[in-house]
DNA sequence: TTGAAAGCGCTAACAT
DNA sequence: ATGTTAGCGCTTTCAA
């Protein structure tokens, strides 16, 4: 593979590899200004590019940090990669990305293979909430920052979004509209806890106003039919559509358009909204955009702290979204 | 790191570390049932995990691929990125992603940062059409594959959408709806071959039609107010704005509606949708969808050929895209 | 069918 | 300021 060696340059520059070594690392404090300049010539010339396997094998550093997505297709997941990407680059770190599929088996794969490779910390926006699945995790004595769901118990330092508050805000919204009924859309709510606080939030405060409020789970956000049933059994009731995220958000408005339900004239329909587009839909969405860009910043800081063997608090931290209210409502 | 290493495996059941090594890499041909069974209980027993580092060092074999993108945010890498993790994992793979910046040292940065994780080979989605900035990665002797984009002479296998196909047939339908002015709006054309084939399949059909066609080259997908001028320029005209990509597309709408254009009344508007929103949009539109998990697919395929030692045609393979014709015309 | 031993490219004491 | 040396954990001949 590498075409040439640590050796190869240390006998190009006249210099033993340690000292080759030394420069690699940047570790120029005593290291006279014509070795370094010759050494950084040699290099130049031979295009010598350094092998971190081995680097890695001694040093126990990798420079690679694994992310897990649920589903790396989601534009959720493209931005929290992102903001992971800025903060990794300065710090000449490489992101092994991994699908976990949303499935805990595959995911446990995923992981495995990261640790593998000996990635000197991973983010994981885990599958499922129950803590007992990843406590080989915590014993592999990796550094772990959970980023977007939350584990019962906890066990790592995790980064979300203010679903509760972001969540309250918008059902307040919906509420003010006068709707009477409320269908709240999502995937299985008890497989992922930020699922389930939007709906609590939701919940709570159509129990305040005393507004009768409908969970519909779907598996498949390719199917999302099932709102004719939910719709019907509301009679005469106008009802708001409430999606838990943005792909859902996306089929349910979808799915309107070809019963050739107007919105919100018909029915009104807000969500989670990870794709910006909500304001370019027919008609403008309101929404809570939850910035995963800055999560991922945030998380990745957090991970870089942690590997760099700095403790950082295992709890969760909350990166403010913004809630924008439209004429879906 | 690891708890555990092959040494400590061999102890426990009792044999050689070269006959965990075999147990490890599937070469149980001859091997007693007896210990490989019995290596078997020891590795889950212990919750071992191999370190692919050390065994990168030795076997050239990292089962590790790059995948250099532009810009990681873009909606068009992430259905990419999908499709080729969709391949590698069955392979066992994993995939680094690096973000280029759409910038060229930054892009060459994180090459380099590959070739020193010894990947195993890399899928790159070049910043700039020039082969020779990437002699280097020529040099370095490690399969490469590109996609989206070619390079100039070509140097290695690509794949990308059908461009000058699917960029005539918008265009034709364009033009059948009787707009005077055609504004093509796009990143810089000679930074990107498959920009340029864009812009000049267009060209092409405006040519045949006898319309005039105005280039509008933005660096920042944030300011595309340069529309304005171009808009003027046509006067009483009848305009017809082509995005060549799907964030331009999606700024462009963002813009009319804005600037309270009305589409199609006013002008017309239409390009290509990585974004698969152009559905939902108000009002929807007429886009070319490239299909890019299918590219991803194809690209890594490819490349497991080349890591696998087969030859690859070094020339394009062009995965069709679909076009559709929607109210934005 | 299995084991012994050399070595992959690099780092980090310890010398000098 | 630089060199010597002993591994890191694994794979792979070669031998038994």
């Amino acid at each position: 593979m590498a075409k040439y060696t640590i050796n190869d340059v240390a006998k190009a520059a006249g210099v033993s590899k340690a000292t080759v070594s030394r420069y690699l690392n940047g570790r120029f404090e005593r290291m006279s200004l014509a070795t370094r300049r010759k050494i950084k010539a040699v290099i130049a010339d031979l295009g010598y590019v350094p092998n971190y396997n081995a680097s890695a094998l001694k040093s126990k550093r990798s420079h690679q940090i694994g992310v897990v997505v649920g589903d790396v297709s989601n534009v959720y997941s493209t931005f929290l990669i992102k903001g992971i990407s800025g903060v990794t680059r300065t710090r000449q770190d490489q992101i092994l990305i991994a699908d976990g599929g949303e499935d805990p088996q595959q995911e446990t794969v995923a992981i495995k293979n990261l640790l593998s490779q000996n990635v000197d910390g991973i983010i994981l926006q885990p599958a499922r909430p129950d803590a007992s699945g990843y406590q080989f995790l915590k014993d592999a004595g990796v550094p772990v920052v959970l980023v977007d769901r939350l584990l019962r118990p906890l066990l790592f330092p995790c980064v979300t979004s203010n679903d509760t508050a972001s969540g309250k805000l918008l059902a307040q919204a919906a509420l003010e509209k006068g709707y009477q009924n409320v269908i709240v859309l999502s995937h299985p709510v008890d497989q992922a806890t930020v699922r389930y606080e939007r709906y609590r939030a939701f919940a709570a405060v159509c129990r305040g106003a005393n507004i009768p409020i409908n969970l519909l789970e779907v598996e498949d956000a390719d199917d999302v039919s099932g709102l004719r049933a939910a719709l019907d059994a509301a009679q005469s009731m106008k009802s708001v559509i409430f999606a838990t995220n943005g792909i859902l958000l996306m089929a349910a408005l979808r799915w309107l358009q070809q019963q050739q339900i107007a919105v919100p004239k018909q029915v009104g329909l807000c969500g989670y909204d990870d794709w910006n587009w909500g304001e370019l839909a027919n008609p403008p969405l309101a929404v809570v955009n939850q910035n995963p860009e800055k999560i991922g910043r945030e998380v990745a800081l957090r991970l870089e702290q942690l590997i760099a063997g700095k403790e950082v608090f295992v709890g969760r931290t909350e990166v403010p979204a913004e809630v924008h209210i439209r004429e879906s409502l």
